[in-house]
DNA sequence: ATTGATTGCGCAATCA
DNA sequence: CTGATTGCGCAATCAA
């Protein structure tokens, strides 16, 4: 049993591609030239034990050459990539942190809408309440008395809401 | 993603010496990266070139014994947490995505609410207009005319706005 | 102590 | 070619 069958693929060799990590970065993120004590690491095989008398022709142009992990071209490219994804990861998060803030925000201002939309809302029906009584006041051939306008209290609330 | 952690650390400090990862995963992406060739075998591990006669005291309970990478056990977990890793990051990236889009639907409500204001508005404005007017027409002493009252129409057009 | 979830980091492939 | 992105694995923590 030592097939922690997890990959969903057939038939695949495992085939494992060990790469060395060798990181001696300081803490600063400046351009460290001085690169503490190299350590050595175990001695890479370019074994090609590919099927049957491979060959690695064709190394003029074509893929990737095996890009040396000593060079020193190398080490300078990795760091810049390094710099690079750091940077990109910090803005992604920090986008992420805004928008999730966007969302408080914008929250906050739908209730503060919704609160106003209440409220005229409110408003409104109370005039339009008024006008009906009004207006019933006067199809009811209430004559005012000239003068003081008692404005009859009546208690007829006619809800005419429409929503 | 505010995960509140333990505000304990100050420097992220890490050293790492040479970490040997061994990629025993196949071809997890359809990419035909077919490039490496690389068969090498992590076949040991860096002793300790302790300065003075290291010691490791205390092998009982101590520190962490520095894994081993051939271990059975050890792939094991190497790979459950790959898993989890992966999972964890898809989550993440979901969830961002839902903040974005939570972002649009909130920015369309407000304007759907906005408009509604506007409305109200213009409706409460144009009522109270009108009382306005009316409250005028008696103020003036415009005395209904017993009898058939026609209601005229005055012109007059006060424009008396507030808000 | 064991285990899944997070997170920072480096590598490599790919995009722009 | 160079920087930006993205998927992935490792290791250290965190949190149960």
């Amino acid at each position: 049993m030592s097939r922690p069958s997890q990959p969903k693929l057939t038939a695949t060799d495992h085939n494992g591609v060990s790469v060395i990590q060798s990181q001696a970065h300081a803490a600063s993120s400046s351009l460290p030239a001085a690169v503490a004590g190299l350590q050595q690491v175990p001695q890479l095989v370019p074994a090609n034990p590919s099927t049957g008398g491979g060959k690695v022709l064709a190394p003029s142009k074509m893929k990737k050459p095996p890009a040396d992990k000593e060079s020193e071209e190398y080490r300078q490219r990795r760091e810049r990539n390094n710099l690079a994804v750091k940077k990109s990861r910090m803005r992604s998060k920090q986008k992420a942190m805004d928008t999730q803030q966007r969302v408080n925000e914008l929250k906050e201002e739908n209730e503060r809408l919704e609160a106003k939309i209440k409220l005229l809302s409110k408003e409104l029906s109370v005039l339009k309440d008024l006008f009906l009584e009004h207006a019933h006041n006067l199809a009811d051939n209430v004559q005012p008395p000239a003068g003081a306008e008692g404005s009859s209290p009546a208690p007829n609330s006619t809800s005419t809401n429409g929503q």
